[in-house]
DNA sequence: AACTGTACCAACCGCGAAAGA
DNA sequence: ATCTTTCGCGGTTGGTACAGT
């Protein structure tokens, strides 16, 4: 939305993600996990570096994100916190469910620093966020947009699945070496997707229905994914089907 | 209609910590 | 113990949209 997008010399993108980037991403880690930040653009048929697919997926399409429209008790936490620890966005973040740190951080140097520094010892919520202003309202037709269902074209991890498939040695490696977050434990063949998703939602309940999870249980690097990363990583050959509610999740990107 | 100012927030950058070799 | 790699955090930038002039 907002960095005009760009390439840098290795060429890899920067700036602003697009849809599709956004589908890929949410696509793979969805199916794989973030097993690797470092290599799994590659895999995921992403010209983006992982760390700025890492903060997209954070920040972004991560499920269980929370937007826009601050609570009054999520204000007054934001500025609780923010006074006994200081800008440790992240720590403050963790006790705002589905908020992420840089939206706080951001909502802190936008609103609420000036709020506070006007009446320091007053409650935030007096007149909390002006729901009525422009920002407001764009934030509503946003969410909107995100809430919105509508029936979409399957969807394929496209490049992904035709090209990059993990077949040099030094990518088997960069697989078979890290054994902590490969979404895929259960997965008997790449065809059998449906099954992933069923195993997912058996093991941790229906994955984009469920109303909130800790963060971590979907992060990579404390996560405890549900799944118990096993030896295989899953090849990304064939078509693949996602479960019901997935496409919904997607088409909230304006796709 | 055109220009300017402001608010917002996605995304980049750099650094330090943690983990692994 | 040291070096390398990867990750996570916090600071900062800059594009967009809208309001005001």
């Amino acid at each position: 939305m907002v960095r005009t997008p760009c390439c840098d010399k290795s060429g890899l993108r920067k700036g602003t993600w697009t849809p599709e980037e956004d589908r890929k991403l949410m696509a793979y880690v969805t199916r794989y996990g973030c097993w690797n930040w470092r290599q799994l653009p590659k895999y995921a048929g992403l010209a983006r570096c992982g760390k700025s697919c890492r903060l997209r997926w954070m920040n972004y399409l991560r499920p269980n994100i929370k937007r826009g429209n601050y609570s009054k008790e999520e204000e007054d936490t934001i500025i609780r916190l923010h006074d006994s620890l200081g800008n440790r966005w992240s720590a403050i973040a963790a006790q705002l469910p589905g908020r992420t740190d840089n939206e706080v951080k951001n909502h802190w140097h936008t609103t609420l620093k000036k709020r506070f520094k006007q009446k320091p010892s007053s409650s935030t919520s007096e007149g909390g966020k002006d729901l009525t202003n422009k920002r407001g309202m764009i934030r509503e037709k946003e969410e909107t947009k995100l809430n919105n269902i509508s029936p979409d074209p399957p969807l394929i991890l496209e490049s992904s699945l035709s090209s990059p498939q993990p077949a040099s040695s030094d990518q088997n490696s960069a697989i078979s070496t890290d054994n902590n977050t490969v979404v895929s434990g259960k997965l008997d063949s790449v065809s059998d997707d449906n099954a992933l998703f069923e195993a997912y939602e058996v093991d941790s309940g229906s994955f984009w229905t469920e109303p909130f999870f800790p963060d971590s249980y979907y992060m990579c690097g404390d996560m405890s994914v549900p799944f118990e990363a096993e030896a295989e990583f899953p090849l990304l050959n064939g078509e693949i089907t996602y479960p019901f509610g997935f496409y919904d999740q997607l088409d909230g990107f304006n796709l």
